[in-house]
DNA sequence: CACTATTTTGCACGCGCTTTCAAAAATAGC
DNA sequence: GCTATTTTTGAAAGCGCGTGCAAAATAGTG
């Protein structure tokens, strides 16, 4: 049924191992029997069972992608730029979708199972356990937006803090003070380092959070804790979210109550997401570089792929400040 | 290094055969045994190769997943749709992103070097020759959101015409005459499918349109080409566009130039994406089902993987129009 | 041409697992 | 207690491929 490189072997007139090394570059046989044999490959339609040959070799070429979900404009970005990265490196990305409930350590586990090379996480908390036995299988691990302090695990995050700098500095020079923080789900180390962020710049101006509150992300989530936060009475002029989605939804509730923005309160989100320019009221926001991210998690990955004892390395990728009309 | 078969066997007391079969649901082993085996299997870590296992056994439980850009709204929410019934169900995807100038043989031809049980494709235009490919392979494919007629592959589909004529109608009952159509990229089977089912709505209604042009499918084109409509005099009083993001550029384009939605121009798109509702304008649209898609797909798939002869089956997702303020 | 240095080739083993087949153990029947 | 079944087990043969090793073929040298 299927065709097998015993079958070309047999056609070509030469042994099974010579069509095995007439498809791996670099290996000892003659220009003219490799080309023989691939041109009789060819006609056969055969082509090496990947599987079998990740059998033998160490590789198997699969990368394990663990990205939250989906549907969310940064995670789908990022989604697009590692998938196409991997593939562009001759990797095949292993789509480990991570649902609300699962445990991060079960998706690894049954990724390691198919033998992936390596893994690269966007999404739930890592523990120290699962970097661990991620080590243990000889599988490398590089985080993504989350770092595990003082661990030996590769990851790549954006400047949450330089970030959020930029975006209080531009706030407080437009004469706001009294800015609320709307922040994310709670386990996330973004959410932390960008509020963290915000507390830091505002605090280098004297000033403090007029109130916080947290949603999850989502646009949905936006128009409802910001409109909780407008109807506070707390005259605030600054509201800072954690994410575009929720900064979309927090301009969405400003217009549902008549609210003017960015006159009577300026609107920040985080990420710059296609569609942050293109909402009711055109965000400023923070670029966070998803293409240079998914490289950065890539380079990693391969460097460590290479030379498994190098040193640990977290790369922080620079964010700008992009200004629209929101604030 | 690494623990395989014959280590717990060894650790266990027993041939290896016991070990594959413990792990076996059905295999023939005495319930003492197996425990045993499992719980020996535990203690040292074991998980069974699931690429060796592939090698032998005619499944390896990889599906392969053809997606467009990702990060296109409706293409990142099927693709968490996928995922999801896809891994729920013990399959693995495994993510081909479709690039610009890849050919989608090329792509399935790797993946059926994975030894895929099957592939998903919702991307690019399938020819009959990548069809037959994939069947001479003994892996079903299934197509979402386009179909070959006349072929035998299984494909799920809404039902674009359907949900054109939802929304003519509507567009017409408001008293609406000149409307535009605002295209997708040329080669596409919904967009085909679509603007056939805005013309014979219309032609239903003894209208015709009154201009047509075409973008990407992407936001931006659609403040592009959108802007080009408005601008074109051409006293237009309904635009409608092959989807929501699209839609969502348009409405963008008709603030630009003070035009008033609905007042003036009706707007609407497709898919119903979230995010449809949040916009300046939240777009009357017709929702097309994602979950019911994916989960179609899945049962297409595993219906034939079950039974390779059966027929070929075409699902038609139903559509519901949502009304919003766009139209 | 003889003889060595260097490719090029084929054989055979192993990767980790499933699965047939026949032998062994357990169970039933009388 | 002994045979006829049935269940449980282990040995062994692959699955499709990579690769170390030694034999064969080729090239190089005097």
């Amino acid at each position: 049924m299927r065709i097998t490189a015993d079958d070309v072997a047999k056609a070509a007139g030469v042994s099974r191992a010579m069509v095995s090394r007439a498809f791996t570059p670099g290996a000892s046989v003659s220009a003219k029997k490799r080309e023989h044999v691939l041109a009789v490959a060819q006609t056969l339609g055969y082509r090496p069972n990947l599987i079998a040959r990740g059998l033998t070799g160490q590789r198997t070429g699969l990368i394990a992608v663990v990205v939250g979900e989906i549907s969310r404009p940064y995670e789908a970005w990022l989604l697009e730029h590692l998938a196409q990265a991997l593939s562009a490196h001759g990797y095949q990305p292993l789509l480990l979708p991570m649902f609300k409930d699962a445990s991060l350590t079960e998706i690894l586990d049954h990724a390691l199972a198919y033998q992936v090379d390596g893994a690269i996480v966007a999404a739930g908390s890592v523990s120290r356990e699962v970097a661990d036995r991620c080590r243990a299988s000889g599988a490398p691990l590089v985080l993504i937006g989350r770092v595990l302090e003082k661990s030996e695990t590769d990851a790549v995050c954006c400047d949450n803090s330089k970030g959020m700098h930029l975006l209080v500095d531009r706030l407080v020079r437009q004469g706001r003070r009294r800015i609320a923080w709307l922040g994310g789900t709670l386990d996330t180390f973004s959410d932390q380092e960008r509020q963290l962020g915000v507390e830091q710049a505002l605090a280098h101006h004297e000033l403090a959070l007029t109130a916080q509150l947290r949603g999850d992300f989502s646009l949905h989530s936006g128009v409802e804790e910001g409109g909780r936060l407008l109807d506070a009475g707390l005259a605030l002029d600054g509201i800072m979210c954690a994410n575009d989605a929720m900064a979309l939804g927090v301009v969405e509730a400003a217009a549902q109550r008549g609210i003017k923005v960015p006159d009577e309160v300026a609107i920040t989100g985080f990420d710059d997401v296609p569609g942050a320019a293109w909402g009711r009221c055109p965000l400023t926001t923070v670029r966070n570089p998803v293409r240079e991210t998914a490289l950065a998690a890539l380079r990693l990955l391969d460097a460590r792929l290479q030379t498994p004892g190098r040193a640990t390395q977290v790369v922080r990728v620079g964010v700008t400040l992009i200004e629209r009309a929101s604030a």
